[in-house]
DNA sequence: AGCAAGATACCACGAACGTGCTATTGTGGT
DNA sequence: ACCACAATAGCACGTTCGTGGTATCTTGCT
């Protein structure tokens, strides 16, 4: 196992007291047992301390903004009041370089989703095995994205589910062509300019292009491509 | 470290030949020292068998039609002819219970991307030691998704980068509602029907809506929601 | 040579849209 | 009590769209 001491070790070095060079954790855990240990998991770590543990975003907040603070967030998502989703866009917000690592029982795409897309840095499930805790704090801190491996492998999942529609409408070079500008928000007649055609041959194509799309409408149109990643 | 017989043990526990019972892994990679190497790892390692080593998927796809299919198979990207990204598609498509594991030196970001999207179900670097890629081996047959840190930090990344625009125009309720049924390609009377309100209304949201989001047509209005991730 | 497909071009008409106005009502805040 | 704002509603006018046609020319395939 790498040295704990990584990035924090060079500015704190000329602390005196051993004890600042610590690195800072803040619990968000509404679950008062799971709480309590995962505590004392953390300050019975070699370099590492937990200044504070909170059972809720609300109560944390606050503290951000006096407090010094923390290197690492662990947090839950199944919280009274705001959600830890939300939590994360606030923590982020106000310290964008503090590292939040989602620490939950849910694992559905949903939640895990929006949290990464909420600026979450890593993802454990609670069935964790404690250690694997203290792991995911060392990796998130080495630059890395701690995850379970369910969690990875929903995440991946995630991607092919994202663009593999390639379907097919058989739209030409030229129709294609004509849909991207038509996407972008041009008229037929600003079209028609921008390729130099006459106003009726984007009139025709447009035309052509709604048969095969299966639509009636320009917004139709601009729907099914970014709906279907067309394109 | 767990065992590697996870699942192919039940399914192949009443074989004969100990042999059978070895994990069939297919190797895509132009590096012939690299590829001697790794495949000599994996048939070094117990339970595992290399039964090709390929260097292009050219070379590769048409003994995967006739060959009994390889559980895993580790693919570069750097391939001559046929890039590895379009490998995995072939691949996949053609048995889609087969897991693909990238193994490149490539980090970029889009190539990550692309590769993930295509249906892989891991990512390495030929940086890592080789027997992470035996537990990648091992992890991707557990349902994991076996990933360098770094490449995990990057997949992280892209959710943030993909979602977090919620640049806000001001938008009332009532104008998302309308702009929602607008994107979803119904006119102004059909939506004026669905909210039991009256043509006019919905004209006024929309002009209000146009102002809001800097734009003067319905095709830049739902552009502009896709493209920024609205609503 | 013969044919299909694509790109080009034109016309006309009714429907839908975008925009500039005004105006009433209800709700929340100071 | 007053103000700001959102939601509602209306009208008029010119513009743009969607759709029904038809027609020429090139390119590629067989």
């Amino acid at each position: 196992m790498p040295s704990i001491n990584l990035n924090v070790n060079s500015k704190l070095k000329k602390e005196k007291n051993t004890e600042k060079k610590k690195i800072n954790i803040w619990l968000v855990e509404d679950n008062l047992r799971y709480r309590k240990s995962m505590a004392g998991l953390i300050n019975a770590t070699e370099g590492m301390r937990c200044s504070h543990a909170f059972l809720s975003c609300e109560e944390a907040l606050p503290v951000f903004l006096k407090d010094d603070l923390p290197e690492v967030i662990l947090l839950d998502i199944g919280l009274p009041g705001m959600s830890g989703i939300q939590g994360i866009e606030k923590f982020k917000e106000l310290s964008p370089s503090t590292l939040v690592v989602i620490l939950t029982v849910y694992d559905d795409n949903d939640k895990v989703f929006n949290a990464l897309c909420a600026g979450a840095s890593g993802y454990l499930l609670k069935d964790s095995p404690p250690e694997k805790v203290i792991e995911a704090i060392i990796e998130v801190l080495a630059g890395g994205a701690p995850m379970n491996m369910q969690i990875a492998h929903k995440v991946l999942g995630m991607f092919a589910e994202f663009k593999p529609k390639k379907a097919n409408y058989g739209l030409s070079e030229r129709e294609k062509e004509i849909l991207q500008y038509m996407v972008s928000g041009l008229t037929k007649q600003q079209i028609a300019d921008k390729l130099f055609l006459s106003f009726h041959t984007v009139n025709t194509h447009l035309k052509n292009i709604y048969t095969k799309l299966h639509v009636n409408t320009r917004t139709g149109a601009v729907s099914k491509v970014y709906e279907e990643h067309l394109l």
